[in-house]
DNA sequence: TAGATTGTTAATCGATTAACAATC
DNA sequence: TAGATTGTTAATCGATTAACAATC
């Protein structure tokens, strides 16, 4: 693909500008470069403004850009500017973990309800309803959630999987270490935390000599 | 760097050969093929082929791969034939689903204490002892632990990190949602599920037609 | 203005895939 | 044997970086 089919990193890395950008924005930076950029996020400064020209932003020839317009613009492109509500099926050890993440909070995303086929853990009172299975579908339509954190077990996920893309959620993280089949159309991303940790000791066995010594130029933390 | 440097992607993807061949195992499956693994994990046969040759992993001109020897090959490669001990600072929201995550113990990976500055926590007593910042050092010192869960505020990750290194961590998986600059050589890796799941809603927001049917042709789930 | 920074095109780099000889 | 699969080298593809004209 060109690069007209939306590269999947270029839309992370603008996540983690707004991030950088946050940051700047609450220590009182007006203005931005994107060497400062890059340095932050650990890419060039060519890449940076790439990355905006594929998302249409602009700046300045000399001036570098106002740190508060910007991230005006990447909350819009990012959609920060409405509530993003997710669901979570499984309300288990991670599932429940998410329902009152902070990092969500902080960004707007919203567990509106959790999903559990466990009647001990059901629980439609709570701050955070936890609902049967069979009230997936209807709550779903009722209030058009997109979006669902996939966190049961893999042997359970293919089928929950199925369960929610018939209720028509549309995107859905997975965090079950199996990489899923969507019976329809749908956006998937994968978390494999195991997957993440046992990469972590590979390389902390495997290293040999100190290796290079893990770019460190920051500009701005 | 040619591939002699040890690309991260390929450990990865070892570790998820390792998950398919457990499956076939557990289904009595004897012999696979390179187009098998590259099947279920998303990749091409040839990519399957080019990374065992970099393990050094061989199979059989005509039968393809002895599914019990590849295993055991790949366990071996990946450490697993050992306790892997891990510890977590922050015993929040993620840091405490993290204690007793299933998918961890399935790979023995242990989690062998938890530490907070939150007074209320710590609780020495537990299956898994959480204990204050201040045993850390002579935590990791006497248990000899390399890879550390960096689950801590964003605000305090820096610092944390810092003294997780000065403790003799050499490798951190780290959910705090910034680039963190470590202050001696190590390893780190990094999970941010608020990026994560904003990737998701961004996809979800802009698909305009079906994408591409999400490739699914699967050999062995 | 001179110096510095953007926006974009060209070059590089690395990772994935194709191709094919070897061989069981 | 003939057909099929490995192991490896060559080709492709895509993403990142360098370079530079435009310009403030």
């Amino acid at each position: 693909m060109p690069d007209v089919v939306t590269n999947k990193n270029a839309v992370i890395r603008l996540s983690k500008y707004k991030n950088v950008l946050r940051r700047m924005h609450s220590r009182g930076v007006v203005r931005v470069y994107s060497s400062n950029l890059g340095n932050a996020v650990g890419v060039k400064a060519s890449q940076v403004r790439k990355d905006f020209s594929f998302f249409k932003i602009t700046g300045n020839k000399k001036g570098g850009y106002i740190v508060d317009d910007l991230l005006s613009m990447i909350h819009s492109i990012l959609g920060k500017n409405s509530l993003q509500k997710a669901i979570i099926i499984g309300c288990g050890n991670i599932g429940s973990a998410l329902m009152n993440y902070r990092e969500f909070q902080r960004e707007r995303i919203t567990i509106v309800a959790g999903f559990d086929t466990d009647e001990g853990k059901i629980d439609p009172a709570r701050d955070i309803p936890i609902l049967p299975m069979s009230e997936l579908k209807p709550f779903v339509r009722e209030h058009r959630v997109k979006v669902g954190i996939l966190a049961v077990p893999e042997s359970a996920a293919q089928d929950v999987l199925d369960t929610m893309l018939a209720a028509g959620v549309e995107g859905i993280l997975n965090f079950a270490p199996l990489r899923l089949v969507p019976s329809s159309p749908c956006v998937i991303n994968n978390v494999n935390l195991a997957v993440e940790i046992e990469n972590l000791f590979y390389f902390v066995n495997h290293r040999e000599y100190d290796p290079l010594p893990t770019a460190s130029d920051e500009d701005y933390g």
